[in-house]
DNA sequence: TATCAGTTATTGACATAGCAGATACTGTCG
DNA sequence: CGACAGTATCTGCTATGTCAATAACTGATA
């Protein structure tokens, strides 16, 4: 019994949503990986660095700021940075004032690059995310996930 | 479709969809992997598995059907399936018939474990994840991204 | 029955991420 | 100055995943 109404949330629909959102990531990441990585000659990981350089402007950011708004640990970044550094696309100068502090900062390949594949990028996840949702459902979707945008549960850096 | 508003072109609603759709699950699994880990003392890459076991019913699933229902490569399932065994969650049995294949059976212990963090994990995915959708606004997730549990994705340019 | 292309699963070499501890620097207090 | 707590970043060890190559087996063919 329990058909499912009564709970005031459908378990099965909570799961039905959390493994579409799920299976939505893994299938577009299966696909986007490889791409961006011929295209671009790089990997998605890589992308998320420079796109956030990008987005920070001139100064760059430090590898702190950099942890902040990324999904990566400190050492993970570290190297990271190092592999992306080593490829031209970034470079690590000293913070005036404060010599333990690093920033990081793209260099003009690394600009190049970025605009490049930010372009592939988004034309692929357009062809293998979007186009198989109606508008309405983007809509939807997007309304639905934004609260997972400003993530209350992580300390957001100001 | 062909709804054509200034203020919210598709592709501006692709970019968002799909950044919810990213954002969701990453901050929904940085909490789920660390209390999965806690509180059934594996992560949720065993989970994955032992739940596919789980659904297989008491023949459990060759090596080359945990691949299609999983998102992990054979080699990679291979030590992963290596990992459980030695913990005693599954077990690799021989397949009738056809002496390259083998088949992975959960054990009983496998069972007990896989109950008891599929429960534990449910409900932390409803209070992370599901909390913060409405009933309608599940429904509509649920419905558009659907198309993903079953990903044939066309080889050619779809 | 010898062979050969195809299938199934594993292994080896390598890349990348995380945790915990190390290293280098800052600012303060005595 | 010298000690110390705090901050910023890097490194060592380890875990886990991928790709390419390998081993074991199947079914068909001559």
């Amino acid at each position: 019994m329990a058909k499912d109404e009564d709970a005031s949330r459908p378990a099965g629909l909570v799961f039905d949503a959390w493994r579409g959102v799920l299976f939505a990531t893994s299938r577009t990441l299966q696909i986007a990986e490889p791409d961006l990585i011929a295209k671009a000659g790089f990997p998605l990981t890589w992308l998320d660095v420079l796109a956030q350089l990008y987005d920070a402007g001139d100064d760059g950011l430090r590898m702190q700021e950099l942890e902040g708004r990324s999904l990566f640990t400190r050492s993970g970044l570290t190297r990271l940075v190092d592999r992306i550094e080593t490829a031209g696309l970034v470079r690590r100068e000293a913070v005036p004032g404060d010599r333990r502090g690093v920033r990081v900062v793209l260099t003009a390949e690394g600009r190049r690059r970025h605009d490049a594949a930010f372009i592939d990028h988004n034309i692929l996840i357009e062809r293998k995310f979007g186009r198989r949702l109606t508008e309405v459902q983007l809509r939807a979707v997007a309304e639905a996930l934004a609260p997972f945008w400003h993530d209350d549960e992580a300390p957001t850096e100001g």
